[in-house]
DNA sequence: GTACGAGGTGTACGGCGTACACCTGCTGCG
DNA sequence: CGCAGCAGGTGTACGCCGTACACCTCGTAC
């Protein structure tokens, strides 16, 4: 179509191009039918072109996870911690309603990537902003678990498995605290067992029996009132 | 070890011995590592042995899951269904710990195996036999979500997507209806647009929003009593 | 003893991710 | 202008994957 001066002409790929592209494509054939050469074929390109643009296939898809996430449009400053809250786990929802494969890829990731991080820090920041604990902002973090995205879960774990990516340095972890605040202050607060400010470890059978007990709960005040989904 | 004639002894290949062996070596070496071949050499065996007691990968995994999704113990008869619910859903929880791999087999599968059909619809009963209605039984379903196990979405999804499995004859259905009793009332109360008994589709939107805000009430109430979970 | 079928074997094919050496054409600098 | 450097596209090749298909080898039933 756009070719220009002779054999290679179209617009050159770059990484932005190609993750588009990847997007696209998943959309259109399935994630587990998207590959390295199906996708450089769907460029015009050879699929070793790629790899001038994305480090490997893992990290290929963390890209278009990126995309999808990123594009979470965040609620407007100044609104009171619920409806912030729900605003922006509706819009994530929204943002990755339209790519089936994006949850499952999202689980699939030994660790977050950058935006699903930012996305992760800014929820901790509306329910500290609206006035709660480090302790019930975990709590309930973990509660909201997989609504959240998908991907709140092992974001500092160091329960071990035989897929488990090597620990990060400690300058990376300084670098994720300056970037994640909030983030660092909940990892602070509950991942250390030792000479941390709290001291509690975090117990992933508590926060299971939390979250559950918090739905069970709501399920019995519900029945109790005989609640209908008429009004 | 236990060789027994003289060139091929060792007690012969079936169903089990591959699943259990499956299962064992997806733990020790990671899901993503486990493929037909080796664990043919893990059995002592040439990987096409293995397709004579299993149709291919997908179904093999779909057999492990199985193996651990029916190990779940189920409660007491006569518990009331709080109790009883709490009890499943913990119970399904540490059947899965050990096998950090499951949750993500569970997703990426296309249909619910037997064995998690079988959970849901114990969970349903549970339910229902505490007098909950098939309306709100079906919410409290959908909030319960990932929680259950991971599996409760799409059971009778009619949403498309590139890698949607071809929709099951009429008769299968009829044989999971009477398989899963609980599941088709569920299913025949909200699937079905028209001629249907509640005449309600199922609205994945209102699904989500009816979690999310049973949650967030929930969070509000701590966050109000000033809870901590020191007590 | 012979036919049969269950179950293990061997070979082969097409697809995958990607390492590595190569080429090509644009850029900046003398 | 000439030419070095380099970003980015190419071609070939390797080792892995799932699995189709034809084959062989037993234990068993008749």
């Amino acid at each position: 179509m756009a070719q220009q001066t002779g054999t290679t002409g179209r617009t050159p790929l770059n990484r932005d191009r190609v993750l588009g592209a990847a997007v696209a494509l998943a959309d259109g054939i399935g994630i587990e039918a998207l590959s390295m050469r199906r996708l450089a074929q769907e460029l015009g390109v050879v699929p070793m072109a790629l790899y001038k643009h994305v480090a490997n296939k893992d990290q290929l898809l963390d890209g278009m996870l990126d995309l999808i996430v990123g594009a979470i449009v965040p609620p407007a400053p100044g609104t009171d911690w619920r409806s912030a809250v729900r605003q922006r786990v509706l819009a994530a929802r929204s943002a990755l309603l339209g790519h089936p494969w994006a949850a499952q890829v999202l689980q699939s990731r030994a660790r977050p990537t950058p935006a699903v991080l930012a996305h992760t820090d800014a929820v901790i920041g509306i329910f500290r902003s609206g006035g709660f604990s480090v302790d019930l902002t975990h709590h309930v973090m973990h509660a909201l678990g997989s609504r959240l995205l998908g991907f709140t879960q092992e974001l500092f774990d160091d329960s071990a498995g035989p897929a488990t990516p090597p620990a990060l340095p400690p300058a990376a972890l300084r670098e994720l605290a300056a970037r994640y605040p909030y983030v660092a202050e909940l990892a602070a607060g509950a991942t250390h067992d030792q000479g941390s400010v709290v001291g509690r470890g975090c117990d992933d059978q508590f926060e299971f029996e939390f979250a559950l007990d918090l739905l069970l709960d709501g399920f019995d005040r519900l029945h109790r009132q005989g609640w209908t989904s008429g009004g």
